[in-house]
DNA sequence: AGTGAACGCTTTATGGCCGT
DNA sequence: ACGGCCATAAAGCGTTCACT
């Protein structure tokens, strides 16, 4: 059967590389090419695929927590990162999230290729060989659906009151996520939490300060 | 796992009282 | 009038328990 691959990266150049990798490693693959993160889930829910590659920073998304989620809905896909970074860190923050590669931008098409066949043989394959790991990423993807809704709601600086409008559910029922989420990452308040969340923007530029 | 109510704790805001 | 102090109220946070 004629294999699926989904391309999901903001830049039409790069999409192009990595499609030509792609056709070398898997002959005849059907390519899908995303430029967002919903594309590339709507890529996914259309057909499944054999293999991802997947962008860390897209218009609609932001460092890790694409990953994460997409590794929760689909958990036996194969996602390979490909990062702007070359950061030893965050190809370690990918392995630990369950990624099953890691290519850097700026790889030689030959590395791009030498990666994907690893992964498409069924080899994890990072190329930067990754560092110990991270309790706290380990800890953070744990995490259940609800309670990273709720996490995201934490770091954005938002009141339990807010969260729970946000979500439509009652504010006690946001505590009681918080009491959960608190326990998983082992901190002690919503700023430490916050702090601990800060991994998964390894792969983010330094936020710009909010306009006064 | 998700939800919500009840409860206690801490912090912040408010208002009254006092001595200077 | 003023600054300092204390009691009270209100808001927000987090825990526990019970229900679905």
């Amino acid at each position: 059967m004629q294999p699926r691959i989904v391309i999901a990266d903001d830049h039409p150049l790069f999409r192009g590389a990595l499609a030509h990798a792609v056709a070398r490693v898997w002959p005849g693959a059907a390519v899908f090419e995303a430029s967002s993160a919903a594309e590339a889930r709507a890529a996914l829910q259309a057909g499944g695929a054999e293999c991802l590659l997947l962008d860390l920073h897209m218009a609609d998304s932001s460092g890790l927590s694409v990953l994460m989620d997409l590794r929760q809905d689909y958990p036996a896909l194969p996602i390979v990162i490909v990062s702007a970074s070359e950061e030893p860190r965050v190809a370690a923050a990918a392995a630990q999230l369950g990624a099953a590669g890691f290519i850097p931008k700026s790889a030689s098409l030959d590395a791009i290729r030498e990666g994907l066949a690893a992964v498409q043989g069924g080899d994890a394959w990072f190329a930067e060989g990754h560092a110990g790991e991270d309790d706290d990423l380990a800890r953070i993807a744990s995490l259940t659906p609800a309670q990273r809704r709720i996490l995201a709601g934490i770091r954005q600086g938002l009141l339990n009151k807010q969260i729970a409008y946000e979500l439509s559910i009652s504010e006690a029922t946001v505590k009681a996520h918080i009491t959960a989420i608190l326990r998983k990452l082992g901190v002690g308040s919503r700023t430490q939490a916050v702090l601990v969340a800060a991994k998964l923007d390894v792969d983010q530029p330094v936020a710009e300060p909010a306009q006064a």
